[in-house]
RNA sequence: GGGGCUGUAGCUCAGUUGGGAGAGCGAUACGUUCGCAACGUAUAGGCCGUCGGUUCGAUUCCGAUCAGCUCCA
């Protein structure tokens, strides 16, 4: 069998057995802040353990796609050196939700085993729990193991738990020996022998760990079972080959399409364990492991890639996006080896997903998106590595201590350019340098420590922990009333907590809704006692919804009637964000092609936000067409067809778009507009499309590589934004009103500027508002709008371009000017000591002519000091130059000059001997300088 | 969440006791020689990321902020 064979095999036989098949759920855990991947596969069925959510059925069987990176038994520095570890992995699974328990998991899973795929009995190991007679009396009655096969081991093997509370209890491990002759002892079992494997492992869910370690009996028993996938496949292979290969992951079909691949894109072979110890014996052993090396590497890490990032994620420099980057880098870096120096990562996507696209439909829809993803991430990759070489060469041609490069150096180098260590290691042992490793792992130590510390509090939640506990310990379920006609609500308080400034309460009924899948929390008021409450805020805890509200609540408040109600002017602007998030998204599917897919989202009373997968940016006649077609559809006034609580699958076969963040099998809402959209939602959306009046795109531009964001905003908010659009464009009339009054004191009764007031004057008159009626298309608004504006930025561009021309001729007329006066004032220069000195006031308001006549005045002075000053808004500037001969002879400087000139207008200044600046406060003083310059040179020569 | 680095002409980047904003490539114009073009000369192009502070004066010092890169968690 091959590996789609295989796990269909696995899915079929526990359908047969009344389970019921459900997909994958993603590999990125949307909703889960405290897990990065998802990394078992009972993530998807966590909320079921915990008792928080219950499903409408018992058996279930699935493959569920896994990703790890990090923990103690999974280093991603590991993953490609040995042949059974992974980033990313599929665990195959069957459970029950309180239905069968031990007895017919270990029965069904020996007969899969036994039965219907034939592993060898003999080979076959179990393990339990040290004091689980139970499962070890149904491994004797229900199977025919060799009951010397069966072993008891302690807490560390068998005794399953999810984190440090939580459901957890015994498990029973099933291992397989791959060793040629099979005869492998007790002792291999759990001994970590890469013959002796475990395949499976059944997790007999019995209890809760309280804080504090106490063990609760679970009212309900659950059976969660994982076998890892590829070891299965690898299993069938050493079957297949009667136990005389080597046995490895990387051997079964899953890899080998990869591999085969790299072995024609890079011209090198790939030899698996059972050809290296057959290798003639001139090859060189440890060039080829690198390559084997190189090649499971790269096998494993674009599976983890391309999963990855069809499920949404991307490479980026924080989170699991910063995960993925570093297995991209670990991957190219790989690749070297085999030759690649440029992208070659991306054009390994397509053979994995012609392999498992069937398996896995989002492998298909997402390739080119994918391929791109990783082709422009192998991009920066390259850049980030050739600027680190520039600064690798910079700091080998300046070593302090010869031989030897700094450890410092190479933490920089690593930290803050990202130049992996190993290619700095490498590029040093070329050069005959070592690297001071201590010292570079001395510095990583302290970064770790750093980070450490200051990462404390992260997944705290602002609300105090009293407040979760006793949440979670009441298990208080709230009814969300809040869809269709919203009214007021009669409830009863469930909870109620104070602090100092907010109360917290819980309602079992409420039309408030709580933040979630993007939309925004509501407001409102509460009312008990007669007394009303603001709600400031709503969060989703559990199944309950809590209310965060102003001022303090006596606890004694819980049993009593209440009431709430929504702020619903606030509620309906919110209602046309989101249904128009879903006309945004369709009309975006239908311009741009149906690789859209929402990546994030977020739905306020005053705009919307909406992240989606698409490579390059919107060009405008694009924003236009999907401007249109969304109004379109809100002017067709098409009503809502609103399909709540109902079953996945029947929400699937409708057609209706799936996001990441779905759940699979659980009850529904799909929201639907007609033809034009349906999606799968939990958020509240108007009845008919006409509700929400217009809409418009404020913004498009990039979030992420491969991620683009549109901002745009709906019915009273777009009104604002126009208004919005309307006064910055008065102010920029205005704005160009002053720059002709500029021109207009630069250039007087000229007739162009007499043109320019008259093109401004249009523009200013006519008028783009109007009165705006409730529910009119204001979109066309926008567009005379969009127009006006351009036509006056072009106009200002223009305008200023006349400005800065004027300005400049002005310039250069004045230095003209002055240049006349110059040559007087040359020749009248007073003489001290043989040094021809000047100093006058010019009638000059720009501190830069005054400095380019001060170099003028140096280039023709030829020998001799000046000081020009000219008074600028009361303040004195004064700028002095000095000739080169007399920097050399007389030591003069016109930095010392100009300060001590300044201090008589009670100022400072300096600069270069050859030219300085400064500045003085009394300008009434500027006489007195001028009259005592001369004697001011006089005593420094 | 916490660090490090970067932001200057269209591009790649220089620019230290704070004081005349530069180079190379590219662009434009002109010229010389012409073998797909080369060479020479000239010119244009800058809120020195943004905002605030210190200062007579800030690209430079200080603070904040935004953006990009990068490491740790």
């Amino acid at each position: 069998m091959n590996s789609n064979e295989i796990r269909n095999s696995f899915l079929n036989f526990f359908k047969e057995h009344s389970h019921q098949i459900i997909s994958s759920a993603p590999v990125i855990p949307y909703g889960d802040n405290t897990l990065l991947f998802t990394n078992a596969g009972m993530n998807q069925f966590k909320e079921i353990f915990l008792g928080n959510n219950s499903r409408n059925f018992k058996r279930v069987v699935d493959t569920q796609k896994c990703i790890r990176v990090s923990g103690k038994h999974n280093d991603l520095e590991e993953v490609g050196r040995d042949t059974y570890h992974h980033t990313f992995f599929e665990m195959l699974g069957n459970w029950s939700f309180g239905d069968y328990y031990k007895k017919e998991a270990i029965k069904l899973g020996w007969e899969l085993l036994t039965t219907v795929w034939k592993f060898p009995k003999e080979r076959i190991w179990a393990t339990v729990y040290t004091t689980d007679d139970e499962a070890f009396n149904y491994w004797k009655s229900e199977t025919d193991i060799n009951p010397e096969h069966i072993l008891r081991f302690p807490e560390k093997d068998n005794f399953w738990e999810m984190g440090e509370t939580g459901p957890c209890g015994p498990c029973s491990e099933i291992h397989i020996d791959l060793s040629e002759a099979g005869n492998l002892t007790s002792e291999t079992v759990n001994s970590g022998s890469p013959l002796m494997i475990e395949i499976w492992n059944l997790v007999f869910i019995q209890y809760n760990r309280e804080q504090g370690g106490k063990l609760n009996e679970l009212p309900a028993k659950h059976v969660d079972t994982g076998m890892g996938f590829e070891r299965v496949c690898a299993v069938f292979n050493s079957i297949k080959n009667n136990f005389k290969v080597f046995p490895s992951n990387y051997d079964t079909d899953l890899f080998q399409e990869i591999i085969s691949q790299l072995e024609i894109m890079s011209g090198m072979k790939y030899y698996s364990k059972e050809d290296n110890w057959n290798r003639p014996k001139n090859e060189k052993p440890k060039q080829q492991e690198e390559v084997n090396i190189a090649m499971r590497v790269i096998a494993d890490h674009i599976r983890a890639l391309t999963f990855a990032i069809s499920d949404g994620a991307t490479p980026s420099n924080e989170g699991r996006g910063y995960v993925l980057r570093r297995i991209l880098r670990r991957a190219a870096r790989f690749g070297r080896i085999l030759g690649f120096q440029t992208p070659f990562l991306f054009k390994l996507t397509k053979s994995l997903s012609d392999k498992m696209g069937k398996t896995f439909p989002e492998l298909n829809s997402q390739l080119a998106h994918v391929e791109k993803v990783i082709k422009s991430e192998e991009e920066s990759f390259n850049l980030t590595l050739d600027r680190g070489l520039e600064i690798f060469e910079k700091i080998t041609n300046n070593l302090k201590v010869a031989g030897l490069f700094p450890g410092d150096e190479a933490f920089k180098l690593y930290d803050t350019f990202g130049f992996p260590i190993d290619l700095t290691e490498l590029l040093c042992s070329e050069r005959g340098l070592n690297v001071d490793l201590n010292k570079f792992n001395e510095e990583m130590q302290k970064q770790r420590e750093k980070a450490r510390s200051a990462s404390g509090d992260k997944f705290q939640v602002k609300l105090s922990d009293s407040v979760l506990n006793k949440l979670s310990i009441d298990n208080t379920e709230t009814e969300f009333v809040g869809y269709g006609n919203i009214v007021e609500t009669k409830s009863k308080v469930l909870f109620s907590q104070s602090d100092k400034n907010n109360s917290y309460i819980v309602l079992d009924k409420t039309p408030l809704y709580a933040e979630s899948g993007g939309q925004v929390s509501d407001t409102g008021w509460i009312t008990i006692d007669n007394s009303k409450k603001k709600v400031l805020d709503s969060k989703k805890i559990k199944s309950s919804i809590l209310h965060i509200v102003e001022g303090n609540i006596p606890a004694e408040f819980i049993n009593k009637d209440a009431t709430a109600l929504i702020d619903v002017e606030r509620r309906k602007a919110i209602m046309s964000h989101h249904t128009a998030t879903h006309l945004l998204h369709s009309a975006l599917r239908m311009t741009l092609g149906t690789h859209v897919h929402q990546s994030g989202s977020l739905v306020s009373d005053n705009h919307l936000r909406f992240d989606f997968a698409h490579f390059s940016g919107m060009k405008l006649s694009e924003l236009e067409k999907v401007e249109e077609i969304v109004n379109n559809i809100i002017s067709d006034g098409t009503q809502l067809q609103h399909h709540r609580n109902i079953a996945f699958d029947e929400a699937k076969n409708m057609g209706a778009l799936m996001f990441f963040g779905d759940k699979y099998g659980e009850k529904v809402n799909v929201v639907q507009f007609g033809d034009f959209s349906k999606e799968f939602c939990g958020g509240t959306h108007v009845a008919n499309t006409k509700d929400i009046g217009s809409f418009k795109i404020q913004t498009e531009g990039s979030s992420a590589s491969g991620i683009r964001r549109i901002e745009a905003v709906c019915g009273d908010a777009a009104k604002q934004l126009l208004l919005i659009q309307q006064k910055s464009y008065k102010e920029r009339i205005e704005f160009a009103y002053s720059l002709l009054d500029n021109l207009h004191s630069l250039k007087s009764n000229d007739e162009e500027v007499f043109k320019l007031d008259l093109e401004l004057r249009k523009l200013e008159d006519i008028t783009t508002s109007g009165s705006l009626k409730l529910n009119e298309n204001i979109l066309s608004h926008f567009t005379t709008q969009s127009m006006l504006s351009k036509k006056l930025e072009d106009f200002i561009l223009h305008l200023s371009l006349a400005v800065k021309t004027f300005e400049k001729q002005n310039q250069s007329k004045i230095i003209n000017e002055q240049l006349a006066s110059i040559d007087k004032l040359i020749s009248n220069a007073a003489i001290i000591k043989d040094v021809k000195i000047i100093v006058t006031q010019l009638p000059i308001n720009d501190i830069e002519i005054l400095k380019s006549l001060a170099d003028e005045l140096r280039n023709k002075i030829k020998s001799g000091v000046a000081l020009l000053a000219s008074v600028i808004e009361n303040k004195v500037s004064l700028v002095c130059v000095v000739s080169d001969d007399l920097i050399k002879t007389k030591n003069l400087s016109a930095g010392i000059i100009v300060n001590k000139a300044a201090q008589i207008v009670n100022g400072s200044g300096g600069g270069r001997a050859h030219i300085a600046t400064a500045g003085g406060k009394d300008s009434e003083k500027l006489p007195e300088l001028i009259s005592q310059f001369p004697s001011l040179i006089g005593t420094m020569l």
